[in-house]
DNA sequence: TTGATTATTTATCTTATGTTAAACAGATAG
DNA sequence: CTATCTGTTTAACATAAGATAAATAATCAA
């Protein structure tokens, strides 16, 4: 639960009780690429860290598979549409590489909140960053061509090429397989 | 100041005091059609909440005026880009109709938080709301044709047309305004 | 290793949307 | 009321990206 630790510290400087807390009701999970860690239709009822390893968030449009987003190693996976309004998903969350998580009850979380006013805090403000980057990213799909968009993914997360399947980014670019590699031929 | 503690009650309900307490951190503001509220550059240091007529958040890509989003009645609005990173805001807010706000002070506010953990939890909510809202209008963008997501428009808001002029909303609609005359044209 | 999937690229053709310019309509100011 | 400005539509043409199909390339299982 380290890793975790750390990166709460960016947000809100926790308590030793509010992290025995936390813990409390957190899990470590081993995960094998490919898997689906949560199906399509099922209820978000829990936050998740990346210890390792890497994840996307995808839904299916007219029977096509279109990634939403993908989610690194120190970072959290949550699809918040369900999580925030206590619907089922539409969206699912398949593991892309053998992966370790840290899975965090959000039905115990919340209770949390009344005893540690800093846990609320602490996820508030993860959330409202998490909200910006979703607000910044509407910006680059508003007016960018698909090779502007593929560019800025390029630059902002070169990462993602190397270990993603091209198919999986051409969807979460808004464009298809054959324009992407268009695109990527034209260097 | 009746119009938010309605709205606020929708998140969560305030104590008499809580209430008071942002009551004296907030001001009714009249503003002008056209009037840029905020202007590009500046730091968002204010949470507006529209108790009449409307407002759109805009930016320019390479000379292009850009709508980001519009915000209604009975709703807040707020740069978040700007508001939660402390960043001077790269957009601007226009008045698009005579409007009555009310403008909190969101420096306040946030010293308000450590106060009453209950206006804390009321925004968490808030803004929790707002980020579904956002990371539901990018699966609309991301594989949907200019003429479905002009109906999806239409018909989610249809006010909106109403109200705003067309070169507005193309630009929302991440189309030119030729597209969506044409569009419009279609039927 | 080999064959069989799965992923990626290339090619051809089609179509939606962009670009520019001009026409038209509606609003506003003098 | 007219002239001007702003907003909207129409037209003609250019282009980026979609669709389909086929060719390679890479991965994986037997």
């Amino acid at each position: 639960m380290d890793l975790l630790f750390q990166y709460f510290k960016k947000y809100n400087q926790l308590s030793k009780e509010a992290e025995e807390a936390i813990a409390a009701i957190s899990s470590i999970q081993q995960i094998k690429k490919n898997k689906d860690l949560q199906p399509i239709g099922h209820t978000c009822k829990t936050i998740y860290f990346i210890n390792k390893g890497m994840a996307r968030i995808y839904y299916f449009k007219d029977g096509v598979d279109i990634t939403e987003s993908f989610a690194f190693e120190n970072n959290t996976l949550t699809r918040v549409e369900s999580l925030f309004t206590g619907k089922p998903s539409r969206k699912a969350i398949q593991i892309l590489e053998d992966s370790e998580l840290v899975a965090i009850s959000s039905v115990k979380l919340f209770e949390l909140y009344d005893r540690f006013p800093e846990i609320e805090r602490l996820f508030r403000r993860i959330f409202e960053a998490a909200y910006v980057d979703t607000v910044n990213r509407i910006e680059g799909m508003q007016f960018h061509s698909a090779e502007e968009r593929y560019n800025a993914l390029l630059s902002e997360a070169p990462g993602v090429l190397l270990r993603v399947p091209l198919k999986y980014i051409s969807s979460y670019l808004g464009i298809t397989q054959v324009s992407l590699s268009r695109i990527r031929g034209m260097r």
